[in-house]
DNA sequence: TCAGATT
């Protein structure tokens, strides 16, 4: 459809236009049956640099591809490395797991993991159900809310006056872009911060509760085990700047939460594995 | 004692 975006001379109906091109699909809705129900994979672990086309390649093997996607970080474009694969049937789903899982894609240097995608429609949204819980402290703030409560006020102070901040975003985020370094838990969409010492039946809510009061908490997840279900002892928070996560680690490094002492910090790359 | 990700 082409829109007049500028109009460059009234008096000689000059006009810029642009073009603008969509392209739809259409087409019969696949006619629904036990035998193409349950054929959607998910798969993660992908190679950051594998398209989307290579990722059909190497799932085309095991049937017919209904439709595939490499889910990508929204402000750089890069990929998630996961990504999903429908197939026409279940079991060419289950081949492609069977055959897939825990390989190592040729060029890859990790093994990807295959398994059946959760259905959408039955997912919950963490965050806003553990924002939505609140527990009896927080309606009494104590020591820690007082602690982020004054930061926010300081912070306020700084726009206010013009006062800089030593741990203001600009100045790291100018350091950062401008030697190439490399700074702990900076993820590029935020802050990753480690928590350890969490007790087994920790939950994302406590996580919430404990960073939300010092800044803008994009990601809780407390890490659990894949039988049991139990907190393995350690979670992450991912916050958007700097100085509030800075603060947050500040404040709750060595809090102590029931009889635990927890360790917070910017995450670092050590693996947990060898 | 430093993950997993769900269109």
């Amino acid at each position: 459809t082409p829109v007049i975006d500028k109009i460059l001379c009234y008096s000689c109906n000059i006009y810029r236009f642009s073009l603008w091109v969509s392209y739809f699909k259409v087409s019969y809705a696949r006619p629904s049956s036990a035998s193409i129900r349950d054929a959607n994979l998910y798969v993660s672990g992908l190679p950051k640099t594998m398209t989307q086309k290579e990722l059909e390649q190497l799932f085309s093997q095991y049937g017919r591809i209904i439709t595939s996607r490499i889910l990508v970080d929204q402000v750089t474009g890069v990929s998630r490395g996961v990504g999903f694969i429908r197939f026409d049937k279940r079991i060419e789903a289950e081949e492609a797991i069977k055959g897939l899982n825990g390989q190592k894609p040729s060029g890859a240097t990790e093994p990807i993991t295959v398994k059946f995608a959760n259905n959408p429609s039955q997912k919950t949204n963490q965050a806003i159900l553990s924002q939505l819980y609140q527990s009896p402290n927080r309606r009494y703030p104590g020591p820690l809310a007082q602690q982020a409560q004054r930061f926010r006020l300081d912070n306020l102070l700084n726009m206010a006056y013009g006062v800089k901040s030593r741990f203001s975003p600009m100045t790291i985020d100018g350091m950062t872009s401008l030697a190439g370094i490399n700074i702990p838990g900076h993820a590029g969409t935020g802050w990753c911060i480690f928590v350890y010492n969490l007790a087994p039946d920790a939950d994302e809510s406590i996580l919430w509760q404990m960073f939300g009061p010092f800044g803008a908490v994009t990601n809780v997840k407390v890490i659990r085990d894949f039988n049991t279900n139990k907190c393995k002892g350690f979670g992450f928070v991912t916050m958007t700047n700097y100085d509030e996560a800075a603060m947050a680690i500040a404040s709750l490094n060595g809090y102590r939460l029931g009889d635990r002492v927890l360790q917070v910090s910017f995450k670092t790359n050590k693996t947990h594995k060898a």
